[in-house]
DNA sequence: AAAAAAG
């Protein structure tokens, strides 16, 4: 007999969110962790992999553990980015749709500090946060965190390293009789020494869908390139992609910057996000992307963690990424909640080593898919080309007189023999000048 | 070295 929600103690009143949400059965992190949640004693550390419901896993019984008589913020829960408070919020206000006495809050940056502290002046249950935001509301002393009963760290490996700062500030100003909650997708060896320094009670460890290597939907490939075709490449790929969606994850803010230039420059329906983007802009993106209006998101790892849109068949590394961690969460953008997805990096020869290790040591097989040949590329860039002109808009600058011109010299021309000549001249202007000599050796050796 | 998180 298959689990249902209600055997794990889920009240029926959440079973028309549930369904509103199209969660019909629970996940295996589910299963395991809202027990737990549940039981009022425990803390709790769940290893689960990317896309299968740590959210829920957390939200449905913190949820339903909320006391509505209490008017005093309960229940923290932090998230290393804006972008995934902001989304955590969301889907714990779509789960709590049937309680609307539950008043929940979002805590995090790069929005007016203003508003959230008047809207803390009235009852709040529970609050969504980014490290800094919050630890900016403790110093200006205007949330009260004495009476919180629940801790929640989402993404909880990055939130112990990377913002330990402001977690360990935030700490010192909650109960140590909260319970506390760890959910990650990635454990450092480093990190699991660290971890008892965070919780005050007895610890639940629970490991869920880990019995296998590897995230089974993700098709994990790599192109070996010359840095100078990387981006022929990658605009080959993504042609053959048109009408799929997905992730494309640089290095740094300016890569993104630049990348992003050029896919709007071939017409590609994309967007970019990064940390030095106004909050506004960075809204706008991902509302734009999560709503299937952009096909493609130019991102840095700020998007590489947590972030949960719909349908995404595709993730790139157009640079390596610099953890094992991080690899897992990038390429876990897509194949989400039991669907399929391709995870492509590509690299140059010296980064073959790296694939290797990363194969290694998070016990995944790579393929590695062949480079599209010189001839394919070409075409490529002439389809990019024919596009380009398909979705040009017309030059208002131009007088009508030049117009009725040009117009009277192609008159006699079909539409065939337009074609054939405006191609003829793309393909002149761009014919490759032959080596007159053999190219020179790669590299000097010292 | 870069990314995130405060403004």
């Amino acid at each position: 007999m298959l689990k249902q929600f209600s055997d794990l103690g889920i009240h029926e009143s959440f079973q028309q969110s549930l369904s509103d949400l199209s969660i019909s059965k629970p996940t295996d992190v589910q299963k395991k962790a809202i027990p737990v949640v549940l039981n009022k004693k425990d803390d709790l550390v769940v290893l689960a992999k990317t896309g299968t419901g740590k959210t829920a896993a957390f939200g449905l019984p913190l949820l339903q553990l909320t006391d509505t008589s209490e008017t005093r913020i309960q229940t923290l829960i932090l998230a290393p980015t804006r972008e995934l408070g902001q989304q955590i919020f969301t889907n714990l206000h779509a789960l709590a749709a049937a309680n609307p006495e539950i008043n929940i809050g979002s805590l995090c940056g790069g929005t007016p500090i203003k508003p959230q502290i008047e809207r803390l002046k009235e009852a709040t249950h529970m609050v969504v946060a980014t490290p800094g935001r919050l630890v900016d509301l403790l110093k200006r002393e205007v949330i009260n965190l004495n009476h919180l009963k629940y801790f929640v760290l989402d993404e909880a490996d990055e939130m112990i390293t990377a913002l330990k700062e402001e977690v360990d500030h935030i700490i010192k100003s909650i109960p140590k009789s909260r319970r506390t909650f760890l959910f990650t997708a990635t454990m450092p060896g480093t990190i699991k020494q660290l971890i008892q320094n965070y919780m005050s009670k007895h610890v639940v460890q629970i490991e869920a869908d880990m019995e296998t290597t590897g995230h089974q939907g993700i098709d994990h490939q790599y192109v070996v390139v010359e840095p100078i075709e990387k981006l022929d490449v990658l605009l080959h790929f993504l042609n053959s992609k048109v009408g799929q969606r997905g992730i494309i994850f640089c290095k740094t803010k300016a890569a993104v910057n630049k990348l992003a230039k050029n896919l709007a420059i071939n017409k590609f329906s994309s967007g970019a996000i990064h940390g030095s983007l106004s909050q506004g802009i960075r809204d706008r993106i991902m509302g734009q992307f999560r709503e299937g209006h952009i096909d493609i998101l130019v991102a840095t790892d700020l998007a590489a963690r947590g972030i949960d849109v719909k349908e995404l068949s595709y993730v790139v590394n157009y640079h390596l990424p610099d953890t094992y961690e991080a690899y897992v969460h990038r390429s876990g953008r897509t194949a989400r909640a039991g669907a399929k997805g391709l995870a492509l990096t590509i690299i140059q020869e010296e980064e073959v080593v790296d694939i290797a290790d990363f194969q290694d040591e998070l016990g995944i097989k790579f393929k590695n898919l062949p480079k599209a040949d010189a001839h394919s590329i070409e075409e490529n860039n002439t389809l990019l080309w024919a596009r380009k002109i398909f979705k040009t808009k017309p030059n208002r600058e131009v007088s009508e007189d030049l117009k009725s011109q040009i117009k009277t010299i192609f008159h006699h021309l079909t539409k065939e023999e337009l074609v054939d000549k405006i191609l003829a001249n793309y393909l002149a202007q761009n014919a490759k000048v032959l080596p007159t000599e053999a190219p020179s050796k790669k590299r000097k050796k010292h």
